[in-house]
RNA sequence: GCCGGUGUAGCUCAGUUGGUUAGAGCACGCGGCUCAUAUCCGCGGAGUCCGGGGUUCAAGUCCCUGCACCGGCACCA
């Protein structure tokens, strides 16, 4: 059995996991679960970075002693990745003391390969930045950035002798192309290195927060040299041969584009030096931005994971997230976006997918369904295509490439229902066996599906399966799971569906700041009320993006007279009316809304004739967007009521009917 | 200033090592179905792949150049 060892980077702990941070938790968990169900064995690492001077001096704010401070935090943070379903199976503090033994260990092997040297260093350091700066950078002798005076430093520093690996990474990486990507960085990195890498001080003197340097106990390890250590410490180096010798070298470091020098260069570098086999891959992942903004504390652009999860569990947030970004890209989050992706892959197509075939097997079958194996189709074939193409991109990290694989089966049995009729065949006895055969060749191909979707939705694949009666089993792999089994049985429980549509809840009321600008998108449905809306007329810095104010519940969110009250209803009479040419149900009216005549258009031909409605005195919405339908603008909407499966009926009034123009309310 | 990114359908974006009529989702229009969460299926319209050079039998894809927009040089994924 191969192993899989993949970490993420360890986290700051100054402040809550943000969707950036969850990025790319989620995204790792995602593969360490594609592993497990490839059959390997894997370790998945993550943890807390600690022994930043930014967290000594927030704990001491704060009055707390900063391991106490860094407990605290350990614990918010596992909250939220338990929140967000990361099946880590480790997770490292750089304050324990297996990682301090590792960076003991590790340093003590630097300096006997005489790669660290004494010298001093001195100039002004910003305390906030944790970093020197240059005379020029400096604005009235203040750090540009923090706007505070920084400190004349002169201090011993001893230095890592980076330098010297400036040729041999350049051969590792020729030698190992695969050892960064994707390429975009790699490229990136090469080009850092041909132009020539400098020694790197990695001690700071007279702080008590951090670990020792072994030659020098009066410094401590800076905080970067420190940190990158964790991946080796956490699989005992330093502490447990054995265990070393089992995980290392790590299969995969996942982190952020920012860093990949630290890891692509200094670390490999480091256990060069150390004499330590590198690592084997690392993937530099984008930055996920909120509605094309930069997430970022000051701006409060932040938007907190957990509320995404809380609000529609983590599964869809997850899908987002992997689905929807290029693994390596950029990406964007925005609610719009993530409630029409909701919508779409999880309501309408998988959701509804799995909803309809247990709705038919109950209906025709009792729920049980016992197939010998006739047919499939195209539907087979497509499924095992569709598997093929997922394993490839998931080995390869295409994950978002291996969600819409997954996806593809989705499609073809929604396909494959529609050709086949199943509801056609029901009505014929005859047809009873392909029936049978084809609502379970629906099933399989939701077994599969939900079986490539295990690592990124675990709990609702593992719902789905359980529904259409093959529940996880204990080990499953993929190997054996991703077939497809053309005869069984199985029992499919109809159940509420597992992912409610989101309808909106607020009328579109034409949000006058909107110059209109945005096309006229104008949605049957009137949009969602979410957050950008009501921040849309604030001024930007001071607007929180996290949407704690009003949860977008699925279901009937009752809305404020004030929200009602955007709504311009009002009498408007009929002056004209002609069915719009090569429309089924269009017809378009003039009307006289009291201070100015209107052309709009109505779906409401299959009940009432044109020359009918002509005199007619019925309610609009008037202050809705112009919105084009078949060519011709309407201005405006005609109130009717719709019932299920019947025709419209206009809403009229009572004697004596009031004029145009009066405001309905 | 330094570094980097992006520019492909109305919108959001994919486009693998350059290789047939450039794709998806949403939106829009038309049609079909009724098992299903007003869901699903089919068809359709619309792109000077930012501009200009170049390499090549062949360029959205590589090279040069111009333009536009954006980001970082705080913390941070």
């Amino acid at each position: 059995m191969s192993r899989f060892y993949l970490t993420t980077a360890i986290d700051y702990v100054n402040s809550r996991p943000h969707l950036g941070t969850a990025y790319e938790k989620i995204t790792a968990d995602v593969i360490a679960r594609y592993r497990r169900l490839r059959g390997d064995e894997t370790h998945f690492l993550m943890g807390n970075d600690e022994h930043s001077q930014n967290v000594y001096r927030r704990a001491v704010e704060l009055g707390l002693d900063p391991l106490a401070y860094c407990d605290r935090m350990e614990q918010e943070f596992r909250e939220v990745w338990r929140k967000l379903d990361i099946s880590f199976d480790d997770f490292i503090r750089t304050t324990e003391p297996r990682h301090r033994a590792g960076v003991t260990a590790l340093a003590e092997r630097i300096a006997k390969a005489g790669d660290l040297y004494e010298g001093h260093y001195e100039g002004w350091y910003c305390v906030s930045c944790e970093a020197f700066k240059q005379e020029k950078d400096l604005v009235d002798g203040n750090c540009p950035v923090h706007l505070r005076p920084p400190e004349w430093i002169r201090e011993k520093n001893h230095f890592f002798r980076l330098s010297k690996y400036r040729q041999p990474l350049i051969d590792h990486f020729a030698a190992h192309p695969e050892f960064l990507v994707p390429d975009v960085r790699r490229n990136e990195i090469l080009r850092l290195l041909e132009s020539g890498l400098e020694d790197i001080s990695v001690s700071r003197a007279g702080q008590s927060w951090g670990i020792p340097l072994p030659s020098d106990p009066s410094s401590v390890v800076y905080v970067w040299f420190d940190a990158l250590i964790n991946y080796a410490s956490a699989v005992g180096l330093g502490t447990d041969a054995g265990q070393f010798a089992r995980w290392w070298p790590a299969d995969l470091h996942v982190i952020g584009k920012d860093i990949t020098r630290f890891h692509a260069a200094v670390w490999p570098a480091m256990l060069m030096s150390a004499g330590v086999a590198l690592p084997r891959q690392i993937f530099g992942h984008g930055f996920v931005s909120l509605k094309g903004q930069k997430m970022s504390k000051s701006l409060g652009t932040i938007l907190d994971p957990v509320d995404a999860a809380d609000r529609f569990g983590a599964d869809p947030l997850r899908l987002y997230l992997v689905k929807e970004i290029a693994y390596g890209a950029d990406g964007d989050f925005s609610w719009e976006r993530f409630e029409e992706r909701y919508n779409v892959d999880l309501a309408n197509n998988l959701g509804n997918l799995v909803n309809r075939v247990a709705a038919m097997t109950d209906r025709y079958r009792g729920g049980r369904l016992r197939a010998s194996g006739a047919t499939a189709g195209r539907l087979a074939a497509t499924a095992e295509a569709a598997v093929a193409d997922y394993r490839r991109s998931m080995d390869a990290l295409a994950l978002h490439e291996g969600a819409a694989a997954a996806y593809r089966i989705v499609d073809a049995a929604n396909e494959f229902i529609a050709e086949t009729e199943p509801w056609t065949l029901a009505r014929d006895p005859a047809q009873a066996g392909r029936l049978t055969q084809t609502l379970y060749d629906v099933t399989e191909a939701v077994r599969l599906a939900a079986t490539l979707l295990l690592p990124i939705m675990p709990s609702s694949s593992a719902q789905m399966l359980r529904r259409v009666g093959e529940p996880v089993p204990e080990g499953l792999e993929l190997h054996d799971a991703a077939r497809w089994r053309p005869a069984g049985e199985r029992v499919v429980a109809k159940a509420d569906p597992l992912w409610p549509r989101l309808e909106p809840k607020a009328p579109p009321a034409a949000a006058p700041e909107e110059p209109a600008a945005k096309a006229a998108h104008s949605t049957r449905r009137a949009k969602p009320m979410s957050e950008e809306q009501k921040d849309q007329p604030a001024p930007p810095a001071a607007l929180p993006v996290t949407p704690t104010a009003t949860p977008a519940q699925a279901g009937g969110e009752r809305i404020s007279i004030d929200e009602f009250m955007k709504v311009e209803l009002r009498v408007a009479k009929v002056l004209a009316a002609e069915k719009v040419p090569n429309s089924k149900k269009l017809v378009k009216l003039q009307v006289d809304v009291g201070t100015e005549q209107r052309t709009l258009v109505a779906g409401i031909a299959d009940a009432y004739e044109a020359e009918s409605l002509v005199g007619r005195t019925v309610a609009v919405v008037f202050n809705l967007k112009p919105a084009k339908l078949m060519g011709i603008e309407s201005n405006g909407m005609v109130l009717a009521a719709s019932p299920e499966g019947g025709k419209p009926a206009l809403v009229t009034f009572d004697e004596p009917v009031p004029p145009p123009g009066s405001r309905v309310r």
